[in-house]
DNA sequence: ATAGGGTTAG
């Protein structure tokens, strides 16, 4: 008890009393001490047994693991197979945990293959852990391939496949698999509906989320703390913040991740001033920030421009809060400062990290120089980033866009060659727009929507409009050689517009038109969207990569800043 | 005495 309670001591105290300790009293030692954290402690009194059974053996394994110690775990795992002990369905359980832990591929599909020939591939505890040690090495296939393999599932193990869906970026696909789980009369859990809804906020699918939010209410699953906090988020993604906001106001228990997801939701939208005011209530309601609050704080002065006020927040997470910066507290401030055109000082920062940035940091650094035409620092980021991700097509994208806007086509074609070679492709952009349950996905110059003579048209005699009204197009976002009629075309078909004019056409008037892109919006698309929301007086929320874009009357709230 | 699934971010 003492042990399990967490009373160390007291529990240390009796253990050393009993004068003839069998088995199961050092097992029970074991867990105690390794739920406390006293790991070298827990291995000193594994080591020194008299005797040892295989919950002895499952014990240790199970807590390492617990404590993050994958490696060591599995170690474990294999002299406890040398030593002939027997495994059951906790050993395995907890040894597929750990190598899901450190993305131990080749050791999972060992174990697995371990289990087949001991006959524990039907337990459901084994199957489910085997499916989340695939979907953590991110290998979904063959997670779906134990997936359909068990005879017996439960809502643990459509979770761990939903869940798997979810992080290795399949969201429609987790969309559906929680549909084919109420299909089959499993009912869904906290977990469960916490995770279907993270999945919607990826797709920024607000119908969809807001039905969920329904059932969540219908079905009592609101009052945790979990699902509020994954609404607010979705919420937050959708563009949505009154909503986010109500439901924040609604919630009976806020935890941190609650206030952090709410924060969140107005730096995406790029609402600087509020996100301050709101994270300095957070601190005067006594709620301690994390790592977390603090991207969604920084990344807000960075989207708005507020150098000084980044570095105050800089300051005050590593003094006052104690929270060592990680990779992407570091992006933040790259961005911070490159975009607001203080490239020499991005660059000093870079060279005073204790660490190289990742490649996101310099991806960051990057599309800041391609902003503001810097070819120096943009060779340098472009570089880094390529000797640390060969096969990311953003070193050349990004870099080859700089020269286009200089009009060096030789270095352009130089790059495209060594794209080529390199076998490097890059990320086609999408835009969509959902109209009555169905997603309208559209790309560059793409002819397969059904509509799309009426879409053509519509950008035809758009096009025509905005001239009149002063819109000149911005050749320097096309990335070919081309003649400047042909530029203009392959200007005014890019994804964005393309998704932009069904919106036009069939969302009813009204109702905000809401394009989401897999990429940045284009320059020349945001220009041209703005004088499109002047002239249709359509409001028009754009969701990019990064950020929201809400055009209406000629403006967008990004300020163009961005 | 031992086991399997999530929420916040660039």
């Amino acid at each position: 008890m003492y042990a399990k309670t967490g009373f160390i001591n007291d529990a240390n105290r009796i253990f050393e009393e009993i004068p003839e300790k069998n088995i199961v009293v050092y097992n029970t030692m074991i867990t105690g001490l390794l739920r406390c954290r006293f790991i070298v402690e827990a291995e000193q009194l594994f080591d020194n047994m008299p005797e040892k059974d295989s919950i002895s053996w499952t014990t240790i394994i199970t807590g390492l693991t617990q404590n993050g110690l994958f490696k060591e775990a599995v170690d474990k795992f294999k002299e406890m197979g040398i030593e002939g002990f027997c495994m059951d369905q906790f050993t395995f359980g907890s040894v597929l945990t750990a190598c899901g832990g450190f993305l131990a591929l080749d050791e999972g599909k060992q174990i697995h293959a371990y289990i087949i020939r001991t006959d524990y591939q039907d337990n459901i505890f084994v199957g489910s852990a085997l499916l989340d040690m695939y979907c953590k090495c991110r290998n979904v296939k063959y997670a779906e391939a134990v997936f359909r393999k068990m005879r017996h599932k439960n809502v643990i193990s459509w979770t761990a496949m939903l869940v798997g869906y979810g992080q290795n970026g399949y969201s429609e696909e987790a969309v559906r698999i929680f549909c084919d789980m109420q299909r089959n009369e499993i009912h869904p859990d906290d977990f469960t509906l916490g995770s279907v809804i993270s999945s919607c906020a990826n797709l920024a699918s607000l119908e969809e989320g807001a039905q969920f939010h329904g059932q969540a209410l219908a079905s009592g699953l609101i009052c945790f703390v979990t699902v509020s906090n994954a609404l607010i988020t979705l919420y937050g993604k959708c563009g949505s913040l009154e909503h986010a906001h109500q439901l924040f106001h609604e919630m009976k228990i806020r935890d941190e991740v609650s206030w952090t997801a709410l924060v969140s939701g107005y730096a995406q939208f790029g609402k600087a001033n509020e996100t301050i005011s709101l994270f300095e209530t957070m601190l005067a309601h006594g709620i301690v920030p994390d790592g977390v609050t603090f991207v969604g704080v920084l990344s807000a002065c960075s989207r708005a421009g507020l150098v000084e006020k980044g570095y105050h927040y800089f300051e005050c997470m590593v003094k006052e809060h104690r929270i060592t910066p990680i990779p992407d507290h570091y992006t933040c401030m790259i961005d911070l400062l490159s975009r607001a055109g203080r490239l020499e000082e991005a660059k000093n920062f870079i060279n005073q990290m204790p660490f190289s940035p990742d490649a996101i940091g310099w991806a960051t650094l990057l599309s800041s120089c391609r902003l503001n035409g810097n070819l120096e620092i943009g060779k340098w980021a472009a570089e880094s980033l390529h000797k640390l991700e060969p096969q990311n097509p953003a070193s050349y994208i990004l870099l080859s866009s700089i020269y286009a806007a200089k009009g060096k086509w030789d270095d352009v074609a130089k790059l495209r060659k060594g794209m080529r070679e390199m076998g490097v492709k890059k990320e086609p952009g999408h835009s969509w727009i959902k109209y009555k349950n169905k997603v309208h996905i559209f790309s560059a110059d793409d002819r397969s929507s059904p509509f799309s003579d009426q879409i053509y048209a519509k950008l035809e005699s758009l096009y025509l409009k905005m001239i009149e009204e002063g819109y000149v197009p911005d050749m320097s976002f096309v990335l070919h050689d081309v003649e400047k009629s042909e530029k203009i075309k392959m200007l005014n078909h890019h994804s964005e517009k393309l998704a932009i004019a069904f919106g036009l056409l069939f969302i009813p008037d009204g109702l905000q038109i809401r394009v989401v892109k897999n990429l940045r919006v284009c320059g020349d698309c945001h220009n041209a969207t703005k004088y499109i929301s002047r002239i249709t007086q359509r409001e028009i929320l754009v969701r990019d990569a990064v950020r929201f874009h809400l055009f209406k009357d000629g403006v967008c709230s990004c300020g163009d800043f961005w």
